[in-house]
DNA sequence: CTATGATTCAAACGAACGTATGAATCATAA
DNA sequence: TTATGATTCATACGTTCGTTTGAATCATAG
């Protein structure tokens, strides 16, 4: 029997970490389950990506600048189409979280496996990560935010800035593993519904989004009620 | 000028151990800094806890026991003043998530500290803390969890319990942190608008969450569409 | 073939980790 | 005051961490 073809280093490297990462976070997965996991050398990850820093931020570059020119290639699309009027809000959100969530379908472009990865960093703790992913990707945040700003005029600012950041937060989870969602559920949902149905998880998810981005705007208590 | 005071070491660590988490996360927090910040011994932690793992799920267990008793406190009262009919939908997320951001405001109980630490643990990588949170505080999701399928009998079970999931996620992330928030704004947002107006975070999330808790239900695609 | 640069390898580095130990110090009660 | 148990202390243990090193191996071009 052939042992594990060496192939692409660099490659093995990036697979096996995206893996380890998104089971075990940044901090608990260490160069030595990395490269066992992968089946190449320890040195390699120093020689081929500099340090333990650098490469997370190759598995995330490697997925995420195809999503974000993805993304802005949809939203390029769509503001084609409306030929000057405001894109309806659905549609954007589907450019921004559909695209997003398709990804799961695509091994090639990590699946599942890179979408619990990405879900799981958003909230994690570790500094540079997140310095990282807020800086490489602002550009499409903005170009998504004036494409929302657009499309709700009626709409404040503030509330929608808001409401993207909650539907990030709920897309996360969503997507960031089926252990949070033990907390809610005992599994006595019906097989059929398991989270592995994502072709139901994504109409789910878009329903939830779009009612929760057009919901009634709040009303603010007063700083200091009357007695 | 007087030392650090001694006072009570046990609550030292604990809010030490409770920020700091929340700051860094599990695998980036060393219990050499958790006793530098208190300002205890190094061994403190072993003698009065035993073992890191048992020192956070302390940390939780003091906030989570009051808050999960407060939830179930406040949906006795719902459920005591509806006789016998279903409680509002909004009424029900009020008990539940309600009761968890107004925790905000209680320094004493943790504050803003405590809930991002909890926002962030929720999507942490760390098996064995989220295997605590949903083992011990199962009973509580559950009687939220019958609670909506009493309110919403229209709505299949299944659904409300991936919409109660999105909402978790949506809530985790807007308490989690700014810098989160960071990806999606330039705080070009006014000033009176930033994260620490909480009585301002609490209605636009309870917005948020009703509106996707009541979107209309989605509509699944056929599995394999006719070509 | 040989020479050269790229890659892989085993081994080791110092630093930081969680935990354990036994003596010193404290508070309290007889 | 002395005795006792609780707590704090400095220190060290054994592991694991990310990274580095220099030799061995490989692929390719002359």
């Amino acid at each position: 029997m052939t042992e594990v073809r060496a192939g692409d280093t660099r490659g093995r490297i990036l697979d096996a970490a995206e893996r380890l990462f998104m089971a075990h976070g940044y901090d608990g997965t260490s160069m030595r389950h990395i490269t066992g996991e992968a089946g190449v050398n320890l040195a390699a990850v120093n020689y081929h990506f500099g340090s333990k820093e650098a490469l997370i931020q190759e598995v995330f570059r490697r997925r995420l600048d195809w999503l974000n020119e993805e993304r802005m290639r949809a939203l390029d699309k769509l503001e084609a189409e409306a030929g000057g009027q405001p894109v309806k809000p659905s549609l954007i959100v589907d450019a921004f979280f559909g695209t997003l969530l398709r990804m799961a379908d695509d091994e090639s472009r990590g699946g599942m496996t890179f979408l619990r990865l990405l879900g799981r960093t958003l909230a994690e703790p570790s500094e540079f990560i997140r310095a990282f992913l807020a800086h490489e990707y602002q550009s499409v945040m903005d170009r998504f935010k004036e494409a929302l700003f657009r499309a709700l005029p009626e709409v404040p600012k503030a509330e929608i800035v808001w409401r993207f950041h909650f539907m990030l937060g709920a897309t996360s989870y969503a997507i960031a593993g089926t252990d949070a969602l033990r907390l809610v559920t005992d599994w006595q949902i019906e097989e059929e519904d398991s989270i592995d149905r994502l072709d139901r998880l994504v109409p789910r998810l878009m329903s939830f989004l779009i009612g929760g981005l057009r919901a009634p705007l709040p009303q603010f208590p007063d700083r200091a009620p009357g007695s």
